[in-house]
DNA sequence: CGTTGCAGCGCG
DNA sequence: AAAGCGCGCTGCAACG
């Protein structure tokens, strides 16, 4: 059963009910904005319906506000996106595009979390958009692509997968990574001195400044321009082509050690320093807005404190409340277990029953040697041709010779300009025009070009598909782990989402219900396999860490 | 002056 | 140890 979210023209809010093949089911029901919270709620109790809107960040993060979660819904912009690209549908038209969501404000002040309990916060802001019968079409138009389509199995579970991670992105936001201020600012008193009072750098990292400054006799030098940075290596004998850390490490020099120190202090105190605490973390909480399927392949994007590439440096600020675990899981070498069962390498499978996957391919067909099958794979799936990842590839080919035709089919059909598809229907974007243009074009020094965008083209559709269809299974992933930790909360085992990394999940869970909340992450992983790849023979295991701070995991 | 692109580094 | 994929964020440098 569906049941339509839409601002009415009057400034209240219809509901409308559809049947599970998308007829009306009765007549709409219209309330005032602020009974809408209450009216959900009885409505989510009652009929536990699928609720339809435009999209989530219209209702969901003000319904939790008030404290009321919903199941399942159906995303109507998000399935609209992936509908129009999949290779898997016909001609289907929406006008439900995403792009004038995603330009946004530049410098636009982070959202603030969201309050707590009273009220309705309908009454402040209204919402705007499609009214319900635009709605209604727009669904009708997506069912009737899916049930159409060459996969409409796949398609659906796509699609629900999509609608449930704007529901866990919406929850995790209003949670918020727990995030100790206290031990965060002690971290940087002693990597980088006390906090400065103006704009001027920390006094420690001052200090290594200046080192370097003596160590290259450069007395004016501001380590943060590469261009006088790049003058001042030339100057004292060191011929480096660009300033990257890992070429400077080459050089011998006494000047290296304290710039390769200053780089890491700097992008401490730029990226997660004082400023960053001040501008994201409020109530001991990190909150970063999640964009769902934000990156092509379908992966998560974040908007707001770098949630994604939280350094490994800080990782010790993010610690369980009193009486809470965290408890951390991760998908362990995802991608090419995701790679064996896209290709259905029976072999490499078999190889993936070991836990270590990279063991059980080194064991297989690399003499043991467990970094040469990480290097093969790796660069299998990223379309190394160079280097020693580029060496093993033969070696590769003999052994999974299924694997690695698949990613080779990939990479042809995107230097060809064809698009690639992920397994539950998620398809890469055309080439541009401009890249089109080029490979039609005539002239030597044209051509020479034009393979090279050829293949860049095709590292990536080769990439995409991997990529793409991991994306998938962890969405599933987190999906069902949902799910679990609803139920398990209903019983009164309270743990909550808090994070989510590609294939990496944290729970922040009181400490009694973390035993099973780690038991739930296993589970989820199992139903997601099965939901993806049915009995086929691949193993997903997960690896599990109940910590108090992050930075103990792994 | 504000905007845009790039280099560099963080994460998976 | 450092090539191949996908991102976000920062500060500097160049552009209009």
């Amino acid at each position: 059963m569906y049941e339509i979210l839409a601002p009415s023209p009057d400034g209240q809010i219809v509901l409308r009910t559809l049947d599970s093949s998308g007829l009306r089911a009765g007549p709409d029901t219209t309330v005032p904005r602020s009974d809408l919270p209450g009216l959900v709620a009885r409505l989510e109790a009652s009929q536990r319906p699928r609720w339809v809107w435009r999209t989530a960040a219209d209702w969901y993060p003000r319904l939790l506000a008030s404290g009321v979660t919903l199941r399942r819904c159906h995303d109507l912009m998000l399935c609209a996106t992936l509908l129009t690209n999949s290779a898997y549908t016909g001609a289907y038209a929406t006008s439900f595009t995403s792009s004038d969501d995603l330009i946004e404000q530049p410098g636009s002040l982070p959202p603030a979390a969201p309050p707590q309990g009273q009220g309705s916060l309908f009454e402040e802001e209204p919402v705007h958009g499609p009214s319900a019968d635009e709605l209604e079409r727009e669904l009708a138009a997506q069912l009737r692509s899916i049930a159409d389509s060459a996969h409409p199995g796949r398609l659906r579970l796509l699609c629900a997968a999509d609608s449930a991670g704007a529901l866990v992105a919406a929850e995790m936001q209003a949670a918020g990574i727990p995030w100790d201020v206290e031990t965060h600012e002690r971290l940087l008193a002693d990597q980088l001195g006390p906090r400065p009072r103006g704009f001027e750098r920390p006094g420690r990292l001052e200090d290594k400044a200046n080192e370097l400054r003596t160590q290259l006799g450069a007395p004016g030098l501001n380590p943060d321009s590469p261009q006088e940075l790049m003058r001042a290596l030339h100057r004292a004998g060191i011929e480096a082509r660009t300033t990257r850390a890992w070429e400077l490490r080459e050089f011998g020099h006494a000047a290296i050690p304290p710039l390769l120190e200053y780089k890491k202090m700097a992008r401490l105190f730029a990226a997660n320093g004082w400023a960053w605490l001040d501008a994201w973390v409020r109530d001991g909480r990190f909150r970063p807005e999640y964009v769902v399927a934000g990156v092509v392949t379908g992966r998560w994007a974040s908007r707001g404190g770098g949630a994604l590439q939280i350094p490994k440096q800080v990782r010790s600020a993010v610690r369980a409340r009193p009486g809470h675990k965290l408890v951390v899981a991760d998908a362990s070498q995802l991608e090419p277990r995701v790679l064996a069962a896209l290709a259905r390498d029976d072999a490499m499978a078999a190889a993936a029953r070991d836990a270590d996957l990279y063991a059980g391919i080194a064991a297989a067909g690399f003499g043991g040697d467990r970094a040469k099958a990480k290097v093969a794979l790796l660069g299998a799936i990223y379309g190394a041709t160079t280097g020693e990842s580029g060496r093993l590839m033969p070696q590769l080919t003999r052994l999974y010779p299924r694997a690695v035709a698949f990613v080779e089919q990939a990479a042809r059909d995107g230097e060809r300009g064809l698009t690639v598809t992920t397994h539950l229907g998620r398809s890469s974007p055309a080439p541009s025009e401009r890249w089109q243009r080029l490979q039609r074009s005539t002239s030597a020094e044209e051509q020479r070009r034009a393979d090279a965008a050829a293949r860049d083209r095709g590292r990536f559709t080769r990439n995409f598909v991997v990529q793409g269809t991991a994306a998938e299974w962890a969405e599933c992933w987190i999906a069902e782990l949902r799910q679990q930790l609803r139920r398990l909360a209903a019983l009164g085992v309270k743990g909550e989402l808090v994070y989510f990394l590609h294939d990496e999940v944290m729970i922040h869970a009181e400490e009694e219900a973390a035993a099973a909340c780690a038991d739930a992450v296993q589970e989820a992983a199992t139903a997601a396999k099965r939901l993806l790849f049915g009995d086929a023979p691949v193993q997903f295991p997960v690896s599990i860490a109940v910590v108090d701070s992050y930075d103990q995991a792994k």
